[in-house]
DNA sequence: GTCCGGTCCA
DNA sequence: TGGACTGGAC
């Protein structure tokens, strides 16, 4: 049976890697600093976060035991670079002693994935896009990883309807019409973020976009507004 | 001034 | 649904 949705998805990421390479994501070592990562970075550049693991690393305290066992203002201090810091530091702290509890981080990420999931949205401060990250990057799962910058895309490339498609309604788009690939998903939403801020922004750079040829709205033609009807 | 690799709460 | 959370880069 042909899969249209299929050929599409398939056909954008291979523009989107001959246009930008690999983009190396998660960067750092290891699960935890993943998933710090993961909650530093919420609505915040990669930029801002880096600062802040470099100030966890010099401190030692990029480690859940080292983590768990320090005060919170001082933990916030740490972060400060990544912004929003008292309230990261609050949910940094949860997801901590969340993992302590449960036996530490490799026991967690042994969870079989829908309970993995589960216990992670749990959690106060993580919602799904943290979840999956983590669920994606740090656990190796198969899940897609959907942002503003996805629904943006595919709402452009009309894959999707508008952008407020609800977020399991945008995963199952990749997850129903691609192999289950950690690998293959890694890449493709770290090249869906690379292209959302590089090109297809709010107000697009059309000009030029490796993507011109799959999309009907190329250029400053028309609806560079989105009508999006709720 | 605007934008970030969101989430929670009224 | 709209703010609040917060700092740094462009």
């Amino acid at each position: 049976m042909a899969d249209r949705t299929r050929d599409r998805l398939l056909e954008l990421y291979q523009t989107l890697l001959a246009a930008y390479g690999p983009q190396g994501w998660w960067p750092g070592e290891g699960p935890f600093e993943v998933v710090v990562g993961a909650v530093l970075t919420q609505a915040t550049s990669w930029r801002n976060v880096e600062q802040a693991l470099v100030n966890l690393k010099a401190a030692g305290t990029l480690s859940p035991e080292a983590m768990a066992n320090l005060p919170p203002d001082e933990l916030a201090a740490l972060i400060r670079p990544a912004g929003f810091f008292r309230q990261k530091a609050r949910r940094l702290a949860e997801l901590v002693a969340w993992i302590e509890r449960s036996g530490g981080l490799s026991s967690v990420l042994r969870l079989p994935t829908a309970e993995l999931r589960a216990s992670l949205l749990a959690v106060p401060g993580i919602g799904p896009e943290t979840a999956d990250s983590i669920l994606l990057y740090a656990a190796g799962r198969p899940v897609f990883v959907v942002d503003a910058y996805t629904r943006r895309i595919l709402t452009r490339l009309g894959l999707l309807p508008h952008e407020h498609a609800p977020y399991p309604e945008v995963t199952r788009l990749f997850t129903d019409h691609l192999p289950p690939d950690p690998g293959l998903y890694g890449e493709y939403h770290a090249l869906l973020v690379r292209h959302g801020k590089e090109r297809c922004r709010k107000r697009p750079r059309c000009p030029g976009c490796p993507v011109a040829a799959q999309c009907p709205f190329p250029s400053g033609s028309t609806c560079t507004l989105d009508p999006d009807p709720r």
